[in-house]
DNA sequence: CGGGTTTGACCCGCGC
DNA sequence: GCGCGGGTCAAACCCG
């Protein structure tokens, strides 16, 4: 789907032909991909008046939609993002609201992000020593193919916290992919509120949306070692948020302004 | 002009 | 086997 395109019926033609090609692996519910949950909490007027719907939490990822579905038993749609940092990215997320309190925000990440985080502070001096766009100079610390190696990005809702928090404010648009950084590193140092991340390890039966809005800061007392990795420099989040992942199984992050 | 969003159609897994 | 529902694609449209 990248660069050839060919029209839909070749594509589908050839899905059928290759079941092997790109993100097939990913593609369709079977598969069992690594999928982290992150619940924010928003404003119930402000924050996703500015944003039209869900308004997809801004992170230091750019998110392309790509789609949008009503849910049943949800009357808020639910909408679809991939990564649009990196193209050959397979990172996407789901955005929709929580059926039952409309004032949060449930954002699934599916995948993991081939390249490093594209931080404007980062970037603008120097450029990452490997490739960004290189998918394969990845690989040799964290194969995205991996199954068992779960590899995301904590969420980052400035947009939501932003407008929730009106005290909070930026002057420019550097500021604010600065605050990012700050939160990054910040996030294991406070305490959840506004967001709450968890696996998708759970029963399916006992409605994790709602267990995910009430896990809120608990996870993270049986997590401390998280607070201690917060003094990774931000050059290293990758590895930090790696670390994260290997030291909890249930990543708990929040990021409150 | 390029990138992102919208929207309808299509595909396919899963439950019955 | 069928239907439902979720997930993805891609053309058209919009905005900066």
């Amino acid at each position: 789907m990248d660069g050839s395109v060919s029209s839909k019926l070749d594509s589908n033609e050839e899905s059928k032909l290759k079941p092997a090609e790109t993100d097939h692996a990913t593609k369709r519910r079977k598969v069992a991909v690594e999928r982290t949950v992150v619940t924010v909490k928003i404003g119930e007027n402000g924050g996703i008046g500015k944003l039209k719907n869900e308004g997809p939490p801004s992170d230091s990822w750019s998110w392309r939609k790509y789609g949008q579905k009503p849910i049943k038993g949800s009357p808020y749609p639910r909408g679809y993002y991939k990564c649009s940092t990196s193209k050959g990215c397979s990172a996407k997320k789901q955005v929709e609201r929580c059926k039952t309190d409309a004032s949060m925000l449930i954002v699934t990440y599916t995948s993991s992000h081939n390249h490093p985080v594209p931080d404007l502070t980062t970037k603008n001096r120097t450029q990452s020593p490997k490739e960004p766009e290189t998918n394969d100079s990845d690989d040799d610390h964290r194969p995205p193919t991996t199954p068992n190696q779960k590899h995301h990005q904590p969420e980052v809702s400035q947009e939501e916290l932003k407008d929730e928090l009106p005290t909070v404010k930026t002057s420019s648009d550097e500021d604010a992919s600065e605050e990012e950084h700050f939160h990054y590193l910040q996030s294991p140092l406070r305490l959840p509120q506004n967001i709450v991340i968890d696996q998708e390890h759970e029963d399916p039966l006992s409605g994790n949306l709602d267990r995910g809005l009430l896990l809120d800061e608990q996870p993270l007392s049986s997590c401390p070692s998280i607070k201690a990795s917060s003094s990774t420099p931000k050059s290293d989040e990758n590895d930090f948020f790696d670390e994260l992942e290997e030291l909890c199984p249930y990543v708990q992050l929040s990021l409150v302004s």
